[in-house]
DNA sequence: CGATTTTGACCAGCGC
DNA sequence: GCGCTGGTCAAAATCG
């Protein structure tokens, strides 16, 4: 497995204030570490995702440096978050040498259960937006990120000192975009924002403001689709390897799912903000 | 006067 | 079933 370096494409200030990417796993109810935990994270069931900005009042003026933190981040989490066997490699898609019957079976299979657990899922529980969110230190609630937000709740927090959780909608009658804030029960000087949902239309206000959280969705995005991809190949490594255990190794071809000369970089950060 | 915020009531999900 | 909690509704108040 080819590791990924971010120092080769950015300058990044190894003296600014950095929380690892990996603290996030600190404030959600998954298990740490795990891939399949992760992927949970990222929003492909119905957990939540959380960046950490520290030290950084305004969403304006972090914009520079939360977009090198971002990648940072995400080439971290390439280079350990991958699986935790030894020899799980990749399963490439187009791999010529596992099309067979046994194949499709699993494959098939694997869809069948898929598609149980989702109507199992859309029963049990009424239908939520992936949700998103990052923390920034702030003695401001309601920082600007370019989209125009209308509050329809308050809530008191429970033994928290503070007196409420925000909730705010989208202004755009079309877009479904909702928007939770609170300050943190650890730190005060803290605000937790989370969003739920992705805008149907670009910010009506400006594009700098909301560029970061378009960068930080897409970013949010880009793992989805990654780790959504390890972990269907892990369960058909899996399944094919309980059914075909003799020849697993010989099978499989290891394979970096997005090279960097296929734009890792470009995936997860907007094109004009690299420039 | 329209847009936004405030705030108490209400609802749904969950654990016991 | 009951109580607790998170989330939403909607009428009234406030703002620009």
């Amino acid at each position: 497995m080819m590791s990924l370096k971010m120092e080769d494409t950015l300058n990044f200030n190894e003296s600014s204030p950095f929380i690892p990417f990996s603290s996030m796993f600190d404030f959600c109810e998954v298990e740490k570490g795990s891939s399949l935990g992760f992927m949970e994270l990222l929003g492909v069931q119905n957990s939540d995702f959380l960046f950490d900005f520290p030290q950084l009042s305004t969403m304006s003026s972090i914009l520079k440096d939360s977009q090198e933190r971002i990648v940072k981040e995400c080439y971290e989490v390439l280079n350990t978050h991958q699986p935790s066997t030894p020899n799980s490699s990749f399963i490439s898609c187009g791999s010529n040498e596992v099309v067979n019957d046994e194949h499709d079976k699993i494959v098939e299979q694997l869809h069948e259960q898929q598609n149980t657990n989702k109507k199992l899922k859309t029963k049990e529980k009424r239908k939520r937006e992936p949700r998103f969110a990052f923390m920034t230190k702030s003695e401001v609630d309601h920082l600007e990120d370019g989209y125009r937000w209308r509050k329809y709740g308050q809530k008191a927090v429970k033994n928290s000192p503070f007196p409420s959780r925000s909730y705010y909608r989208c202004t755009n009658t079309s877009c479904n975009v909702k928007k939770r804030l609170e300050r943190s029960f650890t730190d005060p000087s803290i605000v937790v924002t989370t969003y739920e949902g992705k805008h149907t239309h670009s910010s009506p206000v400006m594009a700098t403001t909301s560029t970061l959280f378009g960068s930080i969705m897409h970013g949010a995005n880009y793992f989805s689709r990654y780790y959504q991809q390890q972990q269907q190949q892990q369960k058909l490594f899996n399944a094919m390897s309980s059914s075909t255990s003799s020849n697993v190794n010989g099978t499989f071809s290891q394979e970096v799912p997005f090279s960097r000369d296929n734009g890792l970089l470009q995936d997860i950060v907007h094109s004009h903000l690299l420039k």
